[in-house]
Parts: structure tokens; sequence; C-alpha cells
DNA sequence: GATGAATGAGGTTTCATTCAT
DNA sequence: AATGAATGAAACCTCATTCAT
């Protein structure tokens, strides 16, 4: 974890994986797995073929790693997010806002996570890239714990199961996400986040516990 | 339209170029554009190369084709979906039932156009199936005039602007139908058509004219 | 010969035969034998491909067939030419105006025939137009026994051999005509006779003979 | 111009596509562009034919390499021959010479070159070898300023446009010598030197001054 | 007899990967 | 340890030729 405690040798080799990493991943979601060569990834690396496959033993095994990091730093990232405690209104915002960060902090790596994490992506021969999904799914099902929680204590209605509402309320933050890359003009950052809030919330909170 | 209609050669003729678009399906669909060859494709198809290339220019024609063709039955459905007459909940229940029915009738085709229509399809260079897209922008512009409409007669509550109201749903819809084609014994057909629409309705609809 | 003698049917093929030929002339000259295809022979001949190969046996069969017609009536021309009886000097200039006249009337042919009577065209595998280099050589040597007879009767000094004689008359007439036809505004038509025979006969005529 | 200078690296690579050349112009002049593959050129050359494709972009761009390459030192030399001081006889003389030295060093390239020039070669599908053949014409205009000096100093007969003359010398060089590789036993090289120049000269040479 | 749809061998080209330097 | 030249399998695509209608 700490660069500063390994070897300086090890440290320099970890520098240069992240840059052909770096380098990898601006090309892959330019243009896709398949209109990349490893030529144009090392030349953009400013290292040689070789040395590339000094790190990564083949272009699949280069395109996994880039994606199993680049997912689990999103997915760490989501799960600290929902961790903290406190009520499920606080905790679900507090997941939304998160998201939007990281995708801000990520954009080139946006359109690759979740065409991987949607199982859409057709790069990988045959799901090689389900280590990616395996850990969607899990975090998904502890943002459905969250709304189990709400629902058991009466601050959310029932109106799906709780798995259900994680889904759902993941794949609408995706989908207002794109929105604001692909039109930011039309669909400013701001609004996305309360839209999905409203969205979910306005219509879960149960009616008691809003009218109290 | 009527094939009946048609002199039998060009009827003949059809029926081929049918056929190569449905054996190429099955293979884009299991795995991707750029890992099936037009060799496979003219192998399953049951014909020559020399025979797919009279009827498509080359392979970006042919998948240009079959994504356009397929995704303008999608569009073609859906649009006459909300056109029926009725209430703002009846058409969008009517939207939901029959993208159900579409996805479940084209099983094969589902992936596909989940990537080329959320633009996170990379299979063809540049933006070459952007009227994929485009079409889709435009059902979803008119699903929006629905909850517009709906808003505008108290329907509805304003949680959000009609468009993400639109791209929500779409995007739900979506993700719960490929939650029942990935395991249909855990989350069965039945189930999402109710959790889509309670988790939209039941908050959608206004408070007042819900209370009558 | 004469295509009235013929049945009606047979006449007719001739006719197809022969829109087939100057089809292929066209197009060959155009863009040589391996930029064309037979099926676009036939379109530009307006007969199904079909058709073609019932007259010809293969693309080389057809171009053979054409190139051997052709350069046929090229040579009887030139041999005709050198068959009046008369002086030699008479015979050389009519065989520079036949050529010429030949040269003019089948504009398309004549890239194609220097290209296959010098050697230098590559169009068919392996020395498959030998025929037309034979005929041609054959018809040198009887130009070569013009320049023979003018230097036994002494009205040529004896420069060269005949057969050198031959070969530089014909290769010279071959260059006057082609910068004719490439720039026929620099180098007109009328040139080209005179200055052929001039740099031929002004010296070739013996000193003693011309100072009668 | 001396490989002695570039670094080793440099070297092997001139030497490696000298080599590629040297293959693809033996099997080019045997069988012409079309007849040849890739495949067959880089077995001659003993690469492989990734490596082929490191040299030259295309099959296009490697004969035109070739060609241009090859008809550049043609040209070189013989404006270098015609460039000699002295008299117009001996300019010419030299030139006849010098073109038989280079024909026979350059065998196979032989026949390339003469099609090419002289724009009968219909490899290269639209006018890609201009430039052979607009050297060519820089090249004849040199030889017309020889024969326009000759004339001019009343060395030469005025028997036709001094560029008619070039052509004509040209043409005949290329004859004999095309006479002489085709067949050497009956076309010795001896007699193609002077007999070009005796048909020329003998003629050409003003009667005043040869009576001196 | 004429047709032209169908065939598939064979050509050109790319690019992931190796390995001698 | 790093390099990048060399490799060749495999992709796309064309077109001469056949043969059922």
């Amino acid at each position: 974890m700490n660069p500063l405690s390994l070897p300086r040798r090890e440290r320099e080799k970890l520098r240069q994986r992240e840059d052909m990493l770096a380098a990898a991943l601006e090309l892959f979601s330019q243009k896709g797995y398949h209109n990349v060569s490893m030529h144009e990834i090392a030349l953009k690396a400013e290292f040689a073929i070789g040395t590339l496959y000094k790190f990564f033993r083949n272009k699949e095994d280069l395109y996994k790693a880039l994606v199993l990091e680049q997912s689990d730093r999103f997915h760490d990232a989501f799960e600290r997010a929902i961790e903290t405690p406190g009520d499920e209104v606080e905790i679900l915002r507090h997941y939304v806002r998160t998201k939007g960060e990281m995708f801000r902090a990520n954009l080139p790596f946006i359109r690759l996570y979740i065409a991987e994490s949607r199982g859409v992506g057709y790069n990988i021969k045959a799901g090689l890239t389900d280590e990616v999904r395996k850990r969607h799914y899990e975090f998904l099902e502890r943002l459905a714990l969250v709304f189990d929680s709400g629902i058991r204590r009466n601050r959310f209605r029932k109106v799906a199961s709780p798995y259900q509402l994680a889904v759902a309320l993941d794949t609408v933050v995706n989908a207002f996400l794109l929105l604001w890359i692909e039109a930011p003009e039309l669909h400013p950052y701001q609004d996305t986040e309360n839209a999905v809030l409203d969205i979910f919330f306005e219509g879960l909170i149960a009616r008691d516990f809003a009218q109290e």
C-alpha cells in the first residue's frame, strides 16, 4: 500500500505498470478493446512492446488487470460509502454522491465499467470479466441490505424487493451520469444527484413516516 | 410486407438474407463482433462466403444491417405501445409489458441492443451505430411526453424532469429484464413488470389524487 | 468471310461474339487485363456471364482471342501494304502510311498491341501471347526483305542488316504514333509520317544514286 | 551513399530492403505484377510476410519503390552519359554504350522498364507509375538538346525535329537491346551499338562536313 | 439456349507474441 | 533488464467459374 515502504526498484516497477495501464485505459475507452493494438499501447506508454509483455502475459491479461483494478477501486469506494453509519436515507445519498465523484474523477473508465459490469462488454472472449460482474453483484447485495434495513425500520415502503430496489437505484444513477457525461450542458451534474434521490425517496418514504 | 405478393425469386432472397442475419445475430450476441469471423457466419448460415458478400458489402455492413433492423423493430413496437390512447398509467404499463414481450421474443438480440443503444458497444469503429442511439433518443423524447402530460394533468408529481423520468423508467426496465434473463429462477418474469411499476407509480402518483 | 452466306443463327452468334470482344477491348485497353473482371465485361457487353463462357472457355481465352484477332488484322494490313509492287521507297512509304491508318482506326487496341508485340505485356501467365510475337517476327522478316532488295538493287546503303533496319523502322513508327496519340497537339499526325521517312530515307539512299 | 558510415543496424536494414526488392524484381519481371503474390516474394526473399510489410506499406508500394528506384538509376546513368563534354557524335555514342551497359547489368529489370517508361504497363491501377514516364520525358528533352546543338553546329542535317530524333534514337536502342536479350546468338551485342549509330549517323552527318 | 446465383480458392493485410541482442 | 525486429496465423474480401433453372 505505502509505496515508500518498498525498495526503490519495486516502486519503479509499480510506476511503470501504472503508466502502462493508464495509456491502455485511455485507448481502450476511446476505441474499444479490438481497435487498439499492443503496439499502440506501447507507443503511448513510451515503453517497448517487450516490456509490456514483461508486465502482462498477453493483451487479455492487460485488459483484465485494467478493468479489475479500476472497478475494484470503484467498488471499494461504493462499499465504503454505504458503510458509513447513519440513517438509510443518508447512506443512499452518500452512495449517490460518491458514485458521482468517482465517475467525475474517472471519466475514461466509465463506459468500460458500465459495459463490463452490465455484462454487455464483448471485448474478451468468453465471460472473462465475470469477476467484475461478481464484485458488482456482491455490492448490489450489500446495497440491498440498506434498503432491507430501511424497510424493516418502516423508513421505506416495500414497493419492491430490496435487491430490486438496489438494482434500480444503481442503474438509474448510471443512466443519469451517462446523460451528464454525454451532454453536460443539457444535463448539469447538480441535477443528477437530486433527481435520482427524488425519484426514489419521494416515493419510497412511507407516508405515515413522512407525515410526521 | 406480404411475402406472397413478391415473385418467388425475391421471396427466396429475402429468406436467405434472414437466414444470414439470424446466424450472424446468434454469433455476435454470443461472442461479440470482433470474435466472430465471416467464415464462421457463412458456415452457420450454410452459405459460401461469397454469397454472404452478395448480400452485404462487408462485415460492418452486415452488422449494421442486423442491429439497425432489429432495433427498428424494437423501437417501432415501443412507439406503438405508447401511442395507445388512455390514461398515462395505462400507457406506461403497456410500454413496460411490450418491452418485456419484445425482450422475451428476441433474447439473443437484447445484449447487443442494450450495448448499442446505451453507447457502450465498442464493436464498430467510430460512432457507426449512432443511428440506433438516435432512434433511442427520439423514443425517449416521446416517452417523456407521456410523463409530461401526466404531470400537467396532476396525475404525477414532478419528482424530476419528464425526460429524466423517461430515462429512469427505460433503464430500470432494461435492468430488471436483464436480471430475469440471467437468472430466471431468482427473478421470475412476473415480478419484473410489477416491480418496475410499483417503484415508479407508487411514488409518482400525486398524494391528493391518490387519496380520492 | 461473307456473313450473308451464313445461316441467320450463325450470323447472330458472330455479332454477339464481336460485341463481347468490343466490350472487352475497351475495358482491357483502359485498365489492363487484371483490373477487369468477367462480370464487368458481361455488363458492358449486355450479356449474362454464362453467355460469355459459351463463347470463350475462360478469361484468358477471351483475351487471347481478342489480341490475336486484332493483331492479325493489323499484320494482315501491314503485309498487304508491303506486297504492293513498286519501288522500295514507295513500299516503305505505303507501309508507314498504312500503319498510321490502322492505328488511327483502332486507338483502343494500340497500347495492348505494342505491349504484346514487344513482349512486355505481363497480362497472361507464361508467354501465352507468343503467337502475336511470332506473327510480328514473321512480318519483320518480310519487311527485312524489302530492305534487302533495296540494298541489293543499290537503292539503299547497307548501314545495318536488313532485319535490323526493319526492326528500327517498325519501332520508330510505333514510337512516333504513340507520341501523336498521347499529345496530338504537340505531335500532329502529319509530322509523323514524314519524320519517320526522312530519318530513314535521307540517310539510307545511297549517295551515288542520290547524286544522279 | 557510403554504407560504412551508417550504424550497423541501418546497414542491415538497407541490405534486407535490397534483398526484398531483388526477389520482387526477379518475380515481377518474370511473371508480371498481378501474377506474383506477396507470399511468393516473401518466400523468395526468405523473410516472413510480416517483415515485408514492415518495409513496404503494401504491394503497390513495393512495386512502385522497385520501379522508381531502378529507373532512377537508369535515368541518372543516361543523363550522366550525355553530360560528358565533347562532340555530339561522341556524346550519342557514349549514351548508346551506357544504355547497353545498364541493360546488360540489369537484365531482369529491362522489360519492366520498357513497359513502364513507354506507358504500356498495366500493372498499377491509374497512372501510378507516371513518375517514371515523367523522368523519361525529361531525359528525352535533354537528349533532344544534343541533337539540337548538333544541328545548329551543322554537324547534323535536320531530317526531323530534335525531339523526334531523340525519341527515335531512344526507341531504336531499346529495340536492338531487346533483340540481343531475346536471341543473343542471332543478335550479338557488338552489332547493336554500331548498327544503331550507323543508322543514325551515316545519314545524319551533313554531306559537306563528311566530305572533308 | 441463356441466365446469374452460388461457390470457394486464393490474394492481401494485420497484429499478438516471441526471442536474440 | 529492456528492446523491437521478425514472425506467421488468421482475418477480410474478390472474382473466375459452374450449373440448376
